[in-house]
DNA sequence: ATGAAAGCGCTAACAT
DNA sequence: ATGTTAGCGCTTTCAT
């Protein structure tokens, strides 16, 4: 139960504790094969009084498992490493893999070369990877190894389990409210033109406007808040009837509200704007944000457990955004 | 270069392309040890020609490294598990530990209970613990076999080298730029009162306000927007007259802001409020949050760096706070 | 049901 | 300078 023994007891020093060979106590501790209620009660007693803690190390060596989970993250630039975003990713990654003896590791996959998975493919210690930010340039140099024991939190493909948010839905529950409430001249700020992921609201965006017979009016974002208040600007100069704003992050949505507000403009009176995440501050704010709430962490939390499990899972597992409707539109 | 082998090679494959013995190969892999130039030059070529990566795992398990840094949150409940705060210290410390092979894992401690940290110790593929959250209860459960190899984000001992933001040179900054500004009845919004490093701001503030012989107004808090929406309330009940709010958290500060809105005061016209941790949208809102900024990236990097060294560290790190004046004080 | 022995991939004396 | 040898802590046939 205690013993804070300066040295870690092994397996090898429970064993002799108990009396019974090595290979008795691993079957018991390992839970494996066939132990006499005897030995099986010995051993468990030797161990928790020697405070006996199995070295994941050595099992995962001879078993040939893997003892680190990397978080890959594609992007332009080795900021993606400080992102927050993927700091959730990692966070809760990091938290699904603690009880297995499984650490994380967090990798910047550079957009333009996605050798890094063959790094990663090759170490005998990585046990599996989930792909952030993938792209289908991505998915394409995704190791043969690899297949069974990577996921992706956005697109997916044959090989590679996709977990993400419903988009494509969420974006149209977004533009549908703003629709129900009035707007008509509705402009989207969008994310990263390389991230797929980011493209589906877009595409969601324009099918839904042309249906409506409404206006398409798009400008390039980037999810920061800086490029959302810029992009207000930049909507206000070019369609100064505009009467809706939908951003893609939260973040944005914010620089867009600032935006607004720097060129005079009164959110939700002439403008409404509607965010897309649902960050813990959104509701705490002046206006309060209108967004779609996403669950990042389950999503990264089924996607971690699914590379740990290791076996092949469902080649698409949507998770429901769902609108969140406060002040802003 | 490249080879995306299917089975991963092993120093036994180099060694034999490059028609040398596994030490040697290992020495000049590891760059350890003496190598002839024409060794070198082949086993290197065979290395990459092979795709070679060197198993973290079988490294530590000779070496007695560990290949898990973990990071321990201690709280009252699991959720901080969830904790932002605590993911960006896991992305940080992931991102310093990947080059090393070493994964993170994440651990909440329960605050009444520090017996985890014996188990961590006992886990010889542990290689050191990152404290977060701590307390001195928890510093006390440090286990000797941990000294070394351990480190504080927050109060530390003399066992235990901590890295924390000066956070009272930052409080007093804050609250004497409210001085300055004319703000007379400065009420305080604490962190948890369990929580060591987040009365440190709170002393300063008693300090600062009976130096000026100006009262001593404080309610707590727990870092939520949610309690400090509710502590604005309660400070505007109670002190009517009060005519700046510090809370210990820009997500408190916002929920004060809010709060303050609700009772129809106006921020910073008849109440000025700052926050305290720069968090990226505090620019944003409107008021923009006037806070001091905190390098956490930085101080989590440095923590976890120092563990991974493995050496004995300063015992105290202190970083700089920088008030960040903006609206709303 | 249990033990003996081999070996996972690597490093570090110790020889040579 | 290089190879030989012995493990690191564990699981897993294979005998018994």
């Amino acid at each position: 139960m205690t013993a804070a023994a300066h040295r870690p007891a092994t397996l090898d020093d429970v064993a002799r504790a108990a009396g019974v060979s090595r290979s008795t106590a691993s079957r018991v501790i390992a839970g494996t094969g066939f132990a006499s209620p005897d030995a099986r009660e010995r051993v468990v007693t030797a161990a928790d009084q020697l405070g006996y803690v199995p070295n994941p190390a050595a099992r995962a060596l001879v078993r040939g498992g893997g003892v680190r989970l990397v978080v890959a993250a594609a992007a332009t630039s080795a900021a993606v490493l400080d992102d927050p975003y993927v700091h959730r990713v990692v966070g809760s990654a990091a938290r699904v893999c603690a009880p297995a003896g499984v650490g994380v590791a967090l990798h910047w996959l550079p957009l333009g070369d996605p050798r890094g998975l063959d790094q990663l493919a090759a170490d005998r210690s990585v046990c599996g990877v989930v792909l952030v930010n993938t792209t289908e340039a991505l998915l394409d140099a995704v190791p043969r190894s690899l297949h069974g024991r990577v996921a992706s939190i956005g697109i997916g493909s044959a090989e590679v389990p996709s977990f993400d948010v419903d988009n494509t839905a969420g974006a149209g529950a977004v533009l549908r409210h703003l629709y129900a409430t009035g707007r008509r001249r509705i402009a989207m700020v969008t994310g990263p033109a390389w991230l797929p992921c980011s493209q589906r609201p877009v595409q969601a965006y324009r099918h839904l406007m042309r249906q409506a017979g409404l206006p398409e009016r798009v400008v390039d974002g980037d999810f920061t808040a800086a490029r959302g208040r810029a992009a207000a600007e930049e909507a206000l100069r070019r369609w100064p009837d505009v009467d809706a704003i939908f951003a893609i992050s939260d973040e944005t949505a914010f620089g867009v509200i600032a935006g607004l507000r720097d060129g005079g403009v009164r959110v939700p009176g002439d403008v409404a704007v509607a965010g897309f995440d649902d960050i813990p501050l959104a509701g705490m704010t002046a206006p309060a944000l209108t967004t779609a709430s996403h669950p990042v962490g389950r999503i990264a939390t089924a996607a971690a457990t699914a590379v740990l499990a290791g076996r092949p899972a469902a080649p698409v597992t949507l998770f429901p955004s769902a609108l969140v409707t406060r002040d802003s539109a």
